[in-house]
DNA sequence: TTTGAAATGTTATAATATTACATTTAGAGC
DNA sequence: GCTCTAAATGTAATATTATAACATTTCAAA
């Protein structure tokens, strides 16, 4: 249910009708998560949490900036880089390097890092957990003698819905 | 033959004992590839493709604007950026996002994307194109019915020499 | 030899991110 | 409740990375 057409394919990155809804579900897990590990997660991070939430697009830090100064007049670049610092760090979100943005993750119990999926149309991300790539990546990590502590997968394209509104 | 010592393991991201014959054979095959495709590898172009390929390590571009003005007073951002637009563009050379930095690919003549394995001990970077990773990305793309255009992979750790030479 | 496109020069500025130090806040221990 | 401390935030300055805009030069094709 909650589709937004008829004909159109969903989203790829968020197939719900309502993206505000993710960002309730996000909030509520980030209260979790930061209490069973001892975390503040103080309004200010909270807020950059849910500004960051409420787009459909990886977000920029200084459009976060803006965002928080129109409510907190004092923000800053530190301001929303120490925010993001924290959620990126507790894997409340990911950066996305070849855009320098951010996105949430709505997995953050999990210990994992990012794969994305990133149309070139939209702009939409989505991130993916492919046991099949990251079984190749650790063999080819593991073959090289090289031992891996992060992996960064970035996929760029156009996703299903661009390709078919778009004729192509 | 040339190996750099008795017992150590060899370099993870060039075996050669001597790095400045990489160079050379890179400078070489790039005149070849540019001739072949009617490019123009001009005196700069040419020369911060050196500059790349004598680093062990990838390149930041304003390390390279600062070696460009020992030799060249009038050297500025546009000037190294530009050559490294034409470079990567014509896959001489590969950018690696998560450094903001530049690394010279071997492999000119065939069209791909980089893979990269960084030792975050001793900063080197090897290119990888494992056909299980690409098969993995390409499948992966599919299924979600994305078209893939270009693929990000940068893996982070520590190189077997690294490991060995410092006890973990 | 003209001439037009590509490359480079030049100046300025945009976009992204960090350092350093001051102040405030929130919670632990009393 | 107080006190103390560590964490978080405020604030100013600056570092790093990258691009825009327009002038000039170079180079090869016609
Ligand atoms: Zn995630
Ligand atoms: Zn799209
Ligand atoms: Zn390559
Ligand atoms: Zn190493």
């Amino acid at each position: 249910m909650s589709r937004h057409g008829q004909a159109a394919p969903p989203s790829f990155a968020c197939e719900r009708g309502d993206h505000a809804e993710c960002m309730r579900d996000a909030l509520a897990k980030a209260e979790q998560v930061s209490a069973a590990r001892g975390l503040r997660l103080t309004r200010l991070r909270r807020r950059v949490l849910e500004l960051i939430w409420a787009s459909h697009t990886p977000v920029k830090a200084y459009d976060l900036l803006e965002q928080l100064r129109q409510e907190h007049a004092n923000a800053a670049p530190p301001t929303v880089y120490r925010a993001l610092d924290f959620l990126v760090q507790e894997g409340f979100v990911h950066r996305i390097e070849s855009l320098n943005a951010y996105i949430g993750c709505d997995i953050p119990e999990r210990d994992h890092q990012g794969q994305f999926l990133i149309c070139e149309s939209c702009g939409e991300a989505a991130e993916l957990s492919n046991p099949e790539i990251e079984a190749a990546l650790l063999e080819t990590a593991r073959t090289l003698g090289f031992r891996l502590e992060s992996s960064l997968v970035e996929l760029k394209g156009r996703c299903a819905r661009c390709r078919q509104s778009q004729s192509a």
